[in-house]
DNA sequence: GTGTTGCATGGAT
DNA sequence: AATCCATGCAACA
C-alpha cells in the first residue's frame, strides 16, 4: 500500500495505483484513525463497493457467502465491513445478514436500533464494542445516520399519534428524537451520541400538553426497557440511559446516500449481533414464539404487522378465580404503559378475534420492588378457555400499537390440530437457533460477553424441567417435531405385548396403538422372548448402558435416533428407561409379593407448575417414558394446571408396590370421556391409561389372589 | 360466609 | 445476597 510522506505529495493509498493525488478523497478509515486517501478512480471503486473486485481479485481471502454464494473478499481492511462472520463458521454477505438482522429486529421492536453509517469509514472494532476514542470522535462528526424506531404503546382511552421525528446536531453530537403524543402526554424519545463518554444515550422524557395533567415528577421517566445492564442516570430531569456505544457505522437501510457505498460494515456484525443479543436478552424469558402464520392471524390477515412482545405461562394463580395475571416485571415495564401509582391504569387489549378487553394494569409494592399484575383477566381466560399451563402471548399490532393478547393452549395437539387457531406457533428454525444462540450470552455495556438472563434459563427450566434445561433442546423445530411424531408412532416398538394377550387396535390420529388389557412393557424386543413368560413382568436386564436405549429403539430409524439424541430429553428418557424402568421392572416383578397401595399424589402447585420434571424416579417406566415423550413432543410450556388431568395423580407412586391396596374408584373410562383423545396429550393419556388399567388389574388380581379368590382377573377385566 | 384486595412470605434462581 | 414471582393470607367489603 502506498503511504504519504509528510510534506511530500500524496499518492493514492491503493498500492496498485499510487497515482499522485491532487484532490485526495477519503477512503476507508485506517487503524491510525486517518483516512486512506484515494484517487478519484479508487475512491469511486471503494464507494461503489467494487474496490476488492477491482484491485484484489487475485488476492487471497475470497470466500463465498454462506447464504447466497456471492464471493466476498475477506482479506483486507477495505472489505472488512462487507461481510459478517457467522457463529457456525463461514461468512455471510451483508445483504443476507441484513435480512436476518431486520427480521430479528422486527421481533425486538422495542429496542433502539443504532445502525449507523453513510460511509464505510469505520474499520470496525469487531473485537471491541468501544473503539478508540479517535474513531468515535471522527465518527461522531460525520453525522451518522441513526436508524431509529420509536416505541409505541397502547394506552387505554388515549389517542396515540406519532408527531415528530427529527435529527439535530446538538453539542457536537447528533441527536435523533421523536415525539409521540399519548393522551395528554408527550413522550419524547431520543438517542444522543455522547462523544465525551463514547456512548449512545437514550434520552427520553415525558412532558404534558396540558397543564392539568399529572405532574411530571410523578411520571416515569422513560418508556425504554428498564434493563439494569444499562447504566442509567438522571440529568436535569431527563432520563438518560446509556446504551452500548456502537463501534462503527453501518446503515440498515440499503439506501446509498451518496456518501459512499451503503454497506453495513463489520460493525454491523458485531453491533447487530450485539444488539440482537440485547434484544433477546430483554425478550427471551417470555419470548413470543410466533410464526408468520400466527402473526397473520393476529393481524387479521391484513398487512398489519405484529410485534411479539412476551408471553406468560399461566400459573394456577394467574388462572385462578382471583383473575390476576402476574406480569413479568421486566416486560411489564418495557412494553406496557408506565404506571407510577399502584392503581395503575386501564389497558385495552385486543384478542385474536378483534374483541377489546379492558384490563386493569397495576402493580403492588413488593420488597422494595413491584409486582405487576393484570386484573380482570378472568373473562378473557374463560372466553378463550385458558387454564393454568396455557400460555398467554402479548404482542403489538402495528402501526397502531395496539396490544394484542393471544394464547397457546397446553395441549393444542400440535402439530396436527389444524382447528386450533393458535397452533403452529413455533418460530422458524433459523430464528430459533438464533435465539438459542443469543440466549446463551448477552453483551454488557462494556462490550464484554456475559452469561445472560438467568431468569430466562430459570423460566425455561421451569417450563422444561430437567428434561429440557437447554433452550436449544427445549424447543423443537417443526422438522424435529415431525420426526418425533414418527418416533411417537414407533414407540409401539418399545411396548412389548404381553404374550398371553391380544391387543385391541386403537387408531388415534392415524397412529395405531395396541391397547392391551395387560400392560405393554418397555424393553428390548429381542429380550422379550427370552424371559418373562407370564407377560406381566418387565424383563430383567444386565447392567444397562447408554447404548441400551439404542437397542431399545429398534424400530426407530437412524435418522430419528440421531434427531432424538439431539434432544436432551432423550437422555432423560434413556435415564428413565435405563435407571428407572429397568430397575423398576425388576421391582415390579418382586412386587407381586409386596402389595402396595395406589397412592394418589396430589402435586403441590409448584409441582404442577414445573410439570412432571419433579417425578424423577417413578417406578412406572411406561408412564415416565410417556411423560418424557410428552414433554418433548408437546409444547415446552406444557404444564398441567389444576384442571388438567394430572398424570401424577393417576399413576402409582413410588410406594405403589410396597403396600398394595387397590383404589377401585379410578375410572379410566370416565377420564377418557373427560379428556378426549384428540391430541398428542391424548395419545399419551391413552397409552398411560392402558397401562393404568393393567396396573390396576394386576393389583386387583394380586389382592384377590391374596384373599384366595382366583377369578379376580376375570371380574376386574373391565377395570 | 364469601369474595376481593393488598401485602407478605418464601421458594427458586 | 438480591431479585423475581407464585402463592398464601389477613383485612376488609
Amino acid at each position: 500500500m502506498a503511504s504519504t510522506s509528510s510534506g511530500g505529495p500524496k499518492v493514492c493509498f491503493n498500492s496498485t495505483c499510487n497515482q499522485l493525488l491532487v484532490v485526495p478523497r477519503h477512503g476507508w478509515l485506517r487503524r491510525t484513525g486517518d483516512f486512506a486517501d484515494l484517487c478519484d478512480r479508487c475512491c469511486s471503486a471503494f464507494e461503489d463497493g467494487k474496490f476488492c473486485d477491482t484491485f484484489h481479485l487475485n488476492a487471497s481471502g475470497w470466500r463465498c457467502c454462506e447464504s447466497c454464494g456471492k464471493q466476498i473478499h475477506c482479506g483486507c481492511i477495505v472489505s472488512f465491513h462487507m461481510f459478517i462472520l457467522l457463529d457456525a463458521g463461514g461468512i455471510e454477505c451483508l445483504k443476507c445478514a441484513k435480512t436476518e438482522y431486520i427480521l430479528v429486529c422486527t421481533v425486538a421492536y422495542e429496542l433502539y436500533l443504532l445502525i449507523l453509517t453513510p460511509n464505510p469509514t469505520w474499520p470496525c472494532a469487531s473485537h471491541s464494542l468501544r473503539g478508540p476514542a479517535e474513531r468515535i470522535s471522527d465518527f461522531s462528526s460525520k453525522r451518522p445516520r441513526i436508524y431509529y424506531w420509536i416505541k409505541s404503546c397502547t394506552m387505554a382511552a388515549s389517542t396515540h399519534t406519532r408527531d415528530d421525528s427529527s435529527e439535530r446536531f446538538v453539542n457536537g453530537s447528533w441527536r435523533v428524537s421523536a415525539q409521540e403524543k399519548i393522551g395528554d402526554k408527550a413522550l419524547t424519545s431520543g438517542i444522543q451520541y455522547d462523544e465525551q463518554h463514547n456512548l449512545f444515550k437514550d434520552v427520553s422524557y415525558q412532558s404534558h400538553f396540558h397543564t392539568n395533567a399529572t405532574p411530571l415528577s410523578s411520571l416515569p421517566a422513560t418508556f425504554a426497557p428498564h434493563d439494569k445492564k444499562m447504566e442509567t442516570g438522571n440529568v436535569s430531569g431527563i432520563h438518560v440511559k446509556r446504551l452500548r456505544a456502537p463501534p462503527s457505522v453501518g446503515k440498515l437501510s440499503s439506501n446509498n446516500n451518496g456518501a459512499g457505498p451503503s454497506l453495513e460494515n463489520q460493525a454491523h456484525n458485531t453491533k447487530a449481533q450485539g444488539e440482537t443479543r440485547s434484544c433477546h436478552q430483554i425478550l427471551q424469558r417470555y419470548w413470543s414464539q410466533f410464526t408468520g402464520h400466527e402473526r397473520q392471524q393476529l393481524s387479521g390477515g391484513s398487512h398489519a404487522k405484529i410485534t411479539p412482545l412476551f408471553e406468560k405461562v399461566l400459573t394456577a394463580s394467574d388462572a385462578g378465580k382471583i383473575g390476576r395475571l402476574v406480569l413479568p416485571k421486566k416486560y411489564a415495564e418495557a412494553y406496557l404503559p408506565p404506571i407510577s401509582q399502584p392503581e395503575g391504569c386501564p389497558l385495552v387489549v385486543q384478542d385474536l378475534n378483534g374483541k377489546d378487553w379492558v384490563l386493569q394494569y397495576r402493580f403492588w409494592p413488593n420488597n422494595n420492588s413491584k409486582m405487576y399484575v393484570l386484573e380482570g383477566i378472568t373473562p378473557f381466560l374463560q372466553s378463550m378457555q385458558l387454564r393454568a399451563g396455557d400460555t398467554v402471548t402479548f404482542s403489538r399490532l402495528e402501526p397502531e400499537g395496539k396490544l394484542v393478547m393471544g394464547f397457546r393452549k397446553v395441549s393444542p395437539a400440535f402439530p396436527y390440530d389444524k382447528g386450533n387457531e393458535t397452533t403452529d406457533m413455533r418460530i422458524p428454525a433459523h430464528e430459533e437457533s438464533l435465539k438459542d444462540d443469543i440466549a446463551l450470552k448477552s453483551r454488557n455495556i462494556d462490550g464484554t460477553w456475559s452469561e445472560v438472563d438467568k431468569n430466562s434459563i430459570r423460566a425455561k427450566r421451569k417450563k422444561g424441567g430437567k428434561m429440557c434445561s437447554n433452550s436449544k433442546n427445549l424447543k423443537l423445530n417443526e422438522e424435529q417435531i415431525l420426526q418425533f411424531s414418527v418416533t411417537l408412532e414407533q414407540i409401539q416398538g418399545l411396548l412389548r405385548p404381553p404374550l398371553t394377550n391380544s391387543p385391541t387396535i386403537v387408531v388415534i390420529e392415524g397412529v395405531e396403538f395396541e391397547d392391551f388389557q395387560e400392560a405393554p412393557i418397555i424393553g428390548s424386543p429381542t429380550a422379550l422372548l427370552t424371559d418373562n413368560v407370564d407377560g406381566s413382568l418387565c424383563s430383567t436386564m444386565a447392567e444397562p448402558t447408554p447404548d441400551h436405549l439404542e437397542r431399545m429403539l429398534p424400530m426407530i430409524n437412524h435418522e430419528n435416533q440421531k434427531s432424538l439424541k439431539t434432544i436432551e430429553g432423550l437422555d432423560a428418557l434413556a435415564d428413565l428407561a435405563v435407571h428407572d424402568g429397568i430397575h423398576n421392572g425388576t421391582k415390579h416383578k418382586s412386587n407381586h409379593s409386596t402389595p402396595t397401595p395406589i397412592t394418589h399424589h396430589d402435586p403441590t402447585p409448584r409441582e404442577q407448575q414445573v410439570g412432571k420434571s419433579m417425578h424423577k424416579r417413578n417406578p412406572f417406566i411406561l408412564a415416565d417414558a410417556m411423560r418424557s415423550f410428552q414433554m418433548l413432543y408437546g409444547n415446552e410450556n406444557q404444564k398441567e394446571g389444576p384442571d388438567l388431568p394430572d398424570l401424577s395423580r393417576e399413576k402409582p407412586s413410588d410406594s405403589t408396590f410396597k403396600n398394595q391396596n387397590i383404589d377401585l374408584n379410578i375410572q379410566p373410562e370416565r377420564e377418557e370421556e373427560l379428556y378426549p383423545v384428540s391430541d398428542s396429550m391424548g395419545i399419551m393419556r391413552l397409552v398411560e391409561e392402558s397401562t393404568q388399567r393393567y396396573m390396576k388389574q394386576q393389583q386387583q388380581q394380586q389382592k384377590l389372589s391374596f384373599n384366595g379368590i382366583t377369578d379376580g382377573a376375570h371380574k376386574n377385566h373391565d377395570l
